[in-house]
DNA sequence: GTCCAATGGCTCGCTGACATACCTTTGGAG
DNA sequence: CTCCAAAGGTATGTCAGCGAGCCATTGGAC
């Protein structure tokens, strides 16, 4: 029975030093830490993360060893992302079934964050922060767009003020993003998901939840559209 | 930055017990085990939980304490689901932010949920659980009502054919129906809910995804009014 | 020039959780 | 009647992860 399968699925997607490396990867990889930025403290992001700081190192030393990251004792020091990031890893075989379940969720909580984004009355921060990223995407190189792509969605899905629903869109985005690397990044493909990403920023801040919706559905469409094209 | 903190959120919700009572408690409130009905044995439960059979054990023992299951030893034995089920705890305060919170991703993976399961072809058997899902609904007792409503979703994350979406839907549930316990459940609420129930799967099993979209956004703002009014 | 606060780097003992093995109970098959 | 497979119940040694404390380094404030 699936029900029980998606119920009964692990406590824990790994131990605590693995699931350390992959949250502080996620928060690189979607571009929330960028380049030459700075990681929040060791002591303080142990706490956040609700892992011992021995765990954290452990985690960080390993980002360390694949060139992800440098770290700077002293006052005023702390732990960098580096620029330029090394390439990721070489491609693995890509699981079917996880393609489409990767893609069915981004789609659900995605076309839902947009759709509920353009249904609420955004504050002045929100507003700017959103056409702040838009044009970050814009003007973007090839190398950084990925980030800047995920930094603009995951400011959307902060856009409905919910916590939980902004973790759900990032964790489908990161799932997605590591099929994304297995496949060319055509700069006409790029110009097109700005013009998409244009008109999904214009519905939100419009307050038109029905063509929000509808821009993000198309807009996701396209990038699965691709992704199924090479990878099956 | 909230961006951050939800990137930054713990790793883990708790200790591997903790973690594993809510597992268990989420399957059995969620109706996924229904009364009189038995959990899988510990050592295939244990493995697919991810975590020992000690650790499964204690929280099995939690459970029994608090009267929701009993265990029975010998072939043919087995932890089964007590009937009539204990009442849930007692009330404590509502945070704001957590309803709204709730709400919110709830409302996300449905609607999305919905959606994706009306744009696709289902296969018989998917077919068949939504309309026993649904009948089951529409037969429910008060008591049971709860329990059935959440199979009844969960039949339509199902659908989707999303392991990753179908438990996204349950944790939301999950999170609100803890909210539901503190509210009364009215007949006439009950009725229309089934009344939408029945647009829902229509629109599902017609393959028309604006369609299921709208009547499910319908019937989850419904208990959201509900929610919204009694508890801020 | 001196101080010092904030940061990364390190160590050690304690506890939760795990893997494994074995024991006990039960009810149907033969 | 006997046997035994499948289930829950128990015991033990090992180790990952934690908490807490201390050390080393750095650069701005004064």
């Amino acid at each position: 029975m699936p029900l029980q399968d998606a119920l009964f699925r692990p406590v824990r997607a790994g131990n605590a030093f693995e699931e350390t490396v992959e949250r502080l990867m996620q928060a690189i990889r979607l571009g929330v830490v960028g380049p030459g930025e700075r990681l929040p403290a060791e002591r303080d992001l142990a706490t956040r993360l609700g892992v011992s700081r021995v765990t954290l190192r452990e985690a960080i030393r390993s980002l360390q060893d694949a060139g992800y990251v440098e770290s700077r004792r002293g006052r005023y020091g702390g732990t960098f992302v580096n620029s330029p990031l090394p390439a990721p890893a070489p491609d693995r075989r890509v699981d079917p079934a996880e393609l489409a379940d990767a893609l069915t969720v981004r789609w659900a909580v995605e076309t839902g964050a947009a759709e509920c984004a353009a249904g609420r009355a955004l504050g002045p921060v929100e507003r700017r922060n959103l056409l702040a990223r838009l044009a970050e995407c814009r003007d973007a190189s090839v190398d950084s767009y990925r980030r800047k792509d995920s930094r603009l969605h995951l400011a959307i899905a902060e856009a409905t003020g919910s916590a939980s629903l902004t973790a759900a869109v990032a964790d489908a985005r990161t799932r997605v993003n590591a099929l994304l690397d297995r496949i060319p990044l055509l700069p006409p493909n790029l110009a097109h998901s700005n013009d998409q990403h244009e008109l999904i920023v214009t519905h939100i801040v419009a307050g038109d939840p029905e063509a929000a919706r509808r821009a993000m559905a198309e807009h996701l469409d396209g990038t699965a559209l691709l992704l199924r094209g090479f990878l099956s």
